[in-house]
DNA sequence: CTGTTAGCGCCTTCAA
DNA sequence: TTGAAGGCGCTAACAG
C-alpha cells in the first residue's frame, strides 16, 4: 500500500506538495500538480484516512445504532442518514443493537473508540440506563435520537408526531364505525409507544368513547409474544373489540397472526389499522390501513442536525426537537364490511 | 477526549504499562493494573482505534457494498456478515451502490482509503468494468463476491446454487400442471441471472418442453419497468403463458403488478413462483411460492472466507467458490386452481 | 514486570 | 509556490 512518501518520490516532489494537491488547501503549480496526479494514478494511491484522521482528529464518520436493520423501517432511516451524511462528506457506520441494552453499550463504546464524530441512536427497547446516554453527552459527542426518544435526557431528537399520528389512525377507525377499539403496543417503556397510546386515548375521548383498560394490550416487539397475548383477548367473542389499532410493525404482525389463529378476517370480522408498512406493496390482501412514517426523512433530518452540531453551524444549548407528520394510507383492513 | 498519556498520568504509571493492560499483551502486576483500570473508568477513557490502526496497520474493519439495503434480501446478508465479523473482532461498514457503477467505484475507493482489511461485494447491476475489481485484487485486498458473481474475474464467491434453485422452482410449476411457463429475469448482464435462466431451461428440457424465446422476458430490477414489459406480454389471452417464474424479488413485484393491471389472479388465471420472499409473513394472500435463498448464511460464509484470507488461515491461490442450496416454499400461487 | 522511545502516514505550520 | 519537520495516540520492541 503506497504512502504519500512514495507518491512524492515518484513525482519528484516533497510530501508537502503531494499533500497540497490532495487536499487542495494550498495552490500548486500546474506542472507539479500534473506530475503528482500522474504518480497517484500510476501507484493506484489511496490517501490513508486513518493517518489523516489521527492528524486532524476528524474522522468524517458518523455512527448509527438501530435495533435491527432487517426490520424494514430501519434501512430507510439509515439510507436517509447516509445520503445526508454523504452530501456533506461524511461516511456512516450502521450497527444493530438487537434491542439489547448491553449490546447497545458495547456499540456506543465501539463507536467512541472509532472516533465517530457524532452518533445517531434509536435506543434499544430494553430500558437504557440514563448514564449510558449522559456519558456520551458529557464527553461532548454530538448525538441525535431518532424514532424512539429517551425519557429525561435532554438530547436532540427527530421522530414522527406520535400523538397526532396515532390519533389520526384511531379517528379513522372511529369514522369507519368502530366503537370498541383495542390498541396493541410495543414495549411501553418507550416514550414514543406511550405517546402513541396517548393519541389513541385522545381520539377516543374526542369521540366520546370511554377508555377501557382491558382494551389496552401491552405487547412488545416480538410477534410471537404478541400473538399469544392477543389470542387470549380475542378468543371470547363476547368481549372481542370491533377494531384493533397497532403502534408498530412487528407488533402488528403478531396481531394479524392472532387474527388468523382465531379465524378472524379483516375487515369482515374486525377492523385493523397500524403504524408502519407491513408489505412492500398493495399487491397483497388484506391490504392494511397504515400510518406511514416518513422514515427516510427522519434519518435525513437527524443526520443534518447532527452535522450542524458537529460543524458548529448550530450552537443553541437547548435540545432540538423535530416532529414530522405521518400519512394515513387508507386501505381495505379498515373498511366497513359490506 | 483523554489519551493514553492522560491515563498514565492519573494512574501514575508509564504509557507503556497502560498499553499493556489494555491489550493484555504483556502481564502487569495486580496493583498497577487496578490503578490503571480505575483511571480508565474515571476518565471514561476509550482507546483511540484510529491511532492504534495507524500503528498496527490493522483497522479490524470490513466493508460491504450492496445495491440497496432497503431491499429485504440485503439486510439479511449484512447481518450474517456482521455477526460473523464481530465474532472474530471485526467491525463492518455497510454502504449502498444503488446499482450504479460509478458510485460503486467511489465506494470501493472510499473503503480503500478507510483501510478496510477486506471487502464483501455484491456487484452493481450496471456492468462493472473488469479493472474496477482487478484493481482491488492487484492491491492484494481480500475480496469476496456475494450473491452476484462477476464474469471472468477469479475471485472468491458465495451465492446460492442458482441453476439448481431455479430448476427446482420451475420443476415445481411443471409438476403443478403448467406447460407454457414464462420467465421474467432481472438484468441479464449478471451471471447469476443467466444461471437462473439456465436452470429454467434445464427444467423445461427435463420435462420435454420446448423453450420458446417469446416466453423469456428480459427485465431489470425496477418493478415499474418490469410491469410495463409484462403487461405487453400478458395482454393477449391467446399467447398468455399458464405460469410465470421470476428470478428475483424486485422483478417479481413488477410481474405481480402486471397481473393486477391485466386483471389476472394467481393461481386462478396464472400460476406463479419466484426467487426471494416478497412479504414478511404468510399472512397475506396470494401467498407466493418462493425459492428462498439462505441470505444470512451467504453473508456469514462470505465474511468467514474473507476473514480466513485476511488472517492467512487460508492460503490457497485458486478462488474459493461456495454455493448454498435454496429451499422451495410451496404456497398458494402455484397451486392447481380448483 | 515496568519504562522509554521510535515510528505508523499524514497535515500543517513555518521558512525559504 | 515549495520543502522540512513536528506531532496526532498508540504499540512494540528494547532496556532496565
Amino acid at each position: 500500500m503506497p504512502s504519500i512518501k512514495k507518491v512524492a518520490e515518484i513525482a519528484g516532489v516533497s510530501v508537502g506538495t503531494v499533500s497540497h494537491v490532495i487536499t487542495g488547501s494550498v495552490p500548486v503549480s500546474e506542472p507539479l500538480r500534473l506530475k503528482v496526479q500522474a504518480a497517484i494514478r500510476d501507484l493506484n494511491y489511496h490517501p490513508n484516512h486513518v493517518a489523516r484522521s489521527l492528524k486532524t482528529s476528524k474522522t468524517q464518520t458518523l455512527g448509527i445504532i438501530v435495533p435491527d436493520m432487517t426490520i424494514s423501517f430501519f434501512p430507510q432511516l439509515i439510507r436517509g442518514a447516509e445520503t445526508a451524511a454523504r452530501q456533506r462528506g461524511y461516511s456512516l457506520i450502521a450497527v444493530n443493537s438487537d434491542d439489547d441494552g448491553e449490546r447497545q453499550k458495547e456499540l456506543l463504546s465501539l463507536l467512541r473508540s472509532q472516533r465517530v464524530e457524532g452518533i445517531l441512536l434509536v435506543i434499544a427497547a430494553a430500558p437504557t440506563p440514563l448514564n449510558q446516554l449522559t456519558r456520551i453527552l458529557d464527553a461532548s459527542i454530538p448525538m441525535v435520537c431518532l424514532d424512539r426518544i429517551p425519557d429525561r435526557v435532554p438530547v436532540d431528537s427527530v421522530s414522527v408526531e406520535d400523538v397526532a399520528a396515532a390519533e389520526m389512525g384511531v379517528e379513522h377507525l372511529i369514522a369507519m364505525g368502530a366503537r370498541r377499539i383495542a390498541i396493541a403496543t410495543g414495549a411501553i417503556a418507550l416514550k414514543n409507544e406511550r405517546r402513541r397510546l396517548q393519541g389513541y386515548k385522545q381520539a377516543l375521548f374526542g369521540a366520546g368513547i370511554a377508555v377501557e383498560e382491558e382494551l389496552i394490550w401491552h405487547g412488545n416487539f416480538r410477534p410471537e409474544d404478541v400473538s399469544v397475548i392477543c389470542r387470549a383477548q380475542l378468543s371470547n367473542p363476547a368481549t372481542r373489540p370491533d377494531a384493533v389499532f397497532c403502534t408498530n410493525g412487528p407488533t402488528a404482525l403478531g396481531v394479524l397472526r392472532a387474527f388468523r389463529d382465531c379465524g378472524l378476517q379483516t375487515p369482515r370480522d374486525i377492523a385493523f389499522a397500524t403504524f408502519d408498512e407491513l408489505t412492500v406493496d398493495d399487491l397483497f390482501s388484506p391490504s392494511i390501513t397504515t400510518v406511514v412514517q416518513p422514515a427516510y426523512d427522519i434519518g435525513s433530518r437527524a443526520a443534518q442536525i447532527l452535522l450542524d452540531r458537529i460543524e458548529g453551524v448550530v450552537t443553541q444549548t437547548e435540545s432540538i426537537t423535530v416532529r414530522l407528520p405521518a400519512i394515513l394510507k387508507i386501505r381495505d383492513s379498515s373498511r366497513r364490511p359490506g
